[in-house]
DNA sequence: TCTTTTCCTATCGGAGCAGTAGGAATTAAC
DNA sequence: GTTAATTCCTACTGCTCCGATAGGAAAAGA
């Protein structure tokens, strides 16, 4: 089962718009400085949330990206969505497990089946979790940390 | 998301021996022709299964492959991982995503959080079918295959 | 006009995967 | 004991996709 790295950068990118407080936009360049990604592979992944409506833009001097609706209404699913494309299993596609019609062997459609299963958990399991969500994760993280360090 | 073919060809793989009615070994040769994949590829995937005890082999002439254990005592899952291996999410390492010590940055740990989630539902989801399960539902099939068949 | 930033398109290098190949080891049949 | 059938081991190949890079156009403020 497979993942991509971008799902993960997007989410992150997501993450830190969430928490970076002020009404002005934020660059990509400063997103890429706090969580240590190339600039230019960051900015194909916020071109990929902008598509989708996730987060929106402005271009010139002083422009940036920010998030285009409440942190609560940005599901982790939608964000893995957007930039991985829809998740499909398996990727790749098996020309050879089809016959002459496009179609699956008997055998090939019951797997077929519990793909559609685990595809369907793991859309749920993301969905489960927005935005918002991880940015209270977050803040009890810092939280904690504080705490220990003061001790 | 991604999940190999060979885990597709796995599965049907030890489909095909389950529903192989009689004592004899089931040769590669035979599954291959019947589920119409290569068999020298195939060798592989039965060799993986193999070391993972899901089936044990005869050599020789008249050799072949049989199930191990009994088909309800073979999940989906066991399946996946024997020939996968264990999944990992994201399958990629991203070294650039560790910091110097090899550990995330408190972002990444949130994020890590959700693929965990993830991975215990594909696994649930994987796991609550079993190899008699399949079985059932290719009887069912070809039940109903049968009678549209005398309409 | 100059700088900063997003945005678009194209390309590259490496990794991993589906598939192939050769041949050794083992067993049955004759 | 020779031959045929079959599993088994190791290595290789070709291709696709992904992470990453690059050049430069478009937009907006100074």
């Amino acid at each position: 089962m497979y993942f991509s790295a971008k799902g993960e950068y997007g989410i992150m990118a997501v993450l830190d718009l969430a928490l970076t407080k002020g009404s002005a936009p934020v660059q990509a360049k400063a997103i890429a400085d706090r969580q240590g990604f190339p600039l230019r592979f960051l900015e194909h992944i916020l071109s990929a949330l902008k598509h989708a409506g996730l987060v929106e833009s402005e271009r010139g001097a002083h422009g940036g990206y920010r998030l285009a609706k409440p942190a609560s209404e940005i599901r982790i699913g939608d964000v893995i969505q957007a930039v991985d494309g829809p998740i499909a299993m398996p990727a790749r596609a098996l020309p050879r497990l089809r016959n002459g019609n496009g179609h699956r062997t008997s055998h090939g459609s019951l797997v077929q089946g519990v793909w559609e299963e685990v595809k369907a958990s793991v859309l749920e399991t993301l969905n489960r979790t927005t935005l918002a969500d991880l940015c209270r994760r977050a803040r009890d993280l810092e939280e904690k940390r504080v705490l220990m360090y003061h001790i």
